[in-house]
DNA sequence: GTTAAAAAACTACAATTGTAGTAGTTCTTT
DNA sequence: AAAGAACTACTACAATTGTAGTTTTTTAAC
């Protein structure tokens, strides 16, 4: 097939196995697998095969502790939402984050005490770019 | 495999599809591949064969145009959109509008002048509310 | 030490996606 | 009508991902 430079994103299962490892941290097969089960069912083995994979694409790293590896996410969550928000903004607001704002506030119902939070916000930050 | 309840997102090239379909609108599988072959090198077959598969899984529709078929995105790029922001909502900000927008006046470096515009579009925001 | 439990490794298969060659159809133009 | 051009359809194959059975290895408990 010849998939050059590789960025496809994580599949659901995946993702969710990320999900976990950002959630509890460092975490091994088992732990894994039983965080899983509480929302699905899931075959041990099959949670070993994609942390293997996962582990070989680079997206994990593990260690060997006594019995067992333990498999920890390689990239943080705040990387990945930082990726995730560059993309959506690239993608349907050519890139301006200001559109995005316009979009959020204008087609999501947003309360008028949420709405005051957010003139704060702004205010804050345009206060410290002064400074 | 039993891929059940299927969600999965495009992939790249039928996302680069996608796209084209919503920039240029409804277009033959010539348009696509003339558009496609701006930014990469495809066979014309390989263009085919991918709007063929869209159009059995539904994201496309097709209609026959005197000799050729002409593909047309079953979903706008607003809904996309839409269900994409929905879906970064979730997964990183717990579908907190006002999140989201706090991560873009903080992380990404927003200029006054845009600050000032944004302010702008809260206020009246503020404003149609009230009304 | 032998056995049983726990974990890992190996193997396999189906669906999806990217990719393209090739054969068949249909339309246009002499 | 014959040729050629423009399209579509058919077929195939490799990589990726989801899924899981089976086998081997490791460790803990008699």
């Amino acid at each position: 097939m010849k998939r050059n430079e590789n960025t496809r994103s994580p599949g659901p299962l995946e993702m969710a196995i990320l999900e976990i490892l950002w959630r509890q941290g460092a975490s091994t097969a088992r732990a894994v697998h039983d965080a899983l089960s509480r929302e699905r069912t899931l075959a041990y083995s099959t949670v070993l095969t994609v942390l293997r994979r996962m582990e070989a694409k680079g997206t994990l790293s593990r260690r060997k502790v006594s019995r067992s590896h333990v498999y920890e996410a390689r990239t943080d969550k705040s990387s990945y939402r930082m990726s995730s928000v560059s993309d959506l903004l690239a993608r349907f607001f050519s890139g301006s984050p200001r559109k995005l704002i316009a979009h959020l506030v204008e087609e999501r119902k947003i309360s008028a005490k949420e709405l005051a939070k957010i003139e704060d916000l702004i205010a804050q930050q345009k206060s410290k770019k002064r400074r």
